[in-house]
DNA sequence: CGCGTTTGACCTGCGC
DNA sequence: GCGCAGGTCAAACGCG
């Protein structure tokens, strides 16, 4: 299937106010970038896909949401865009199944970032060759696997390497609003129409 | 007391 | 088969 030209077109995301107006962390849209010789991940997060973005991301432009909002956008989203577009990184379309892993590498001083969801530390292991410890995580919801692992890039210890393995059994707790026609969305997502109202975490 | 983190031990896969 | 590296387990510990 060939990636649409505006793999944003059927998609429309807006955020709760709440998250407005309290974002501490200034990221440049190569922060989101992910080399390829970067870790064993499946996909990697192109130009594209933030700058088709609702515009809240590009270019640093992150006063929009807290980083919190912005990450569980970006994991939604990816999500989104792989089944529209079936983008990765060798080009061909890889199925959604609960092996899909998907790494960020992000500039901050912060070792974990608030990706929105209750992870539980279950491991902390050295890496070799690397003077920075690996620490991994699960995902706290009851009956959901996935993981996360997050570790300091070895050459520039300024970025924070993260890396998502499976898909959630359960809704995103944050509060994200759809208001066009539904998405293709991985088994576990439901985006709740923007009608509604929802408690943040 | 409950929950999350720490950390050493154990397991597993892979290369030689 | 052996050794190494990465991943996971689980008991101990700390904190609210």
């Amino acid at each position: 299937m060939d990636p649409p030209s505006n793999p944003n077109q059927n998609s429309n995301f807006v955020f709760s106010d709440e998250y407005e107006n309290n974002f501490p962390i200034e990221f440049g849209l190569s922060d989101y970038l992910i080399s390829g010789d970067c870790l064993d991940e499946d996909i990697i997060i192109s130009d594209s896909v933030i700058s088709n973005s609702t515009g809240k991301v590009i270019n640093g432009e992150s006063t929009g949401s807290t980083r919190g909002a912005i990450f569980g956008y970006l994991f939604i989203y990816l999500f989104i865009y792989l089944h529209i577009c079936g983008k990765c990184r060798n080009g061909a379309k890889k199925k959604m199944d609960t092996g899909q892993r998907i790494a960020f590498k992000i500039q901050s001083e912060l070792e974990v970032l608030d990706d929105g969801f209750k992870w539980r530390k279950y491991g902390k292991k050295s890496v070799k060759n690397s003077p920075n410890p690996r620490n991994y995580y699960k995902c706290s919801n009851v009956g959901c696997h996935v993981k996360k692992r997050v570790e300091r890039d070895r050459e520039d210890a300024s970025y924070v390497i993260t890396t998502y393995e499976g898909v959630h059994s359960h809704e995103s707790p944050y509060i994200v609003y759809y208001n066009r026609t539904p998405l293709m969305l991985p088994a576990g997502y439901a985006l709740q129409p923007a009608s509604q109202s929802s408690s943040s975490q």
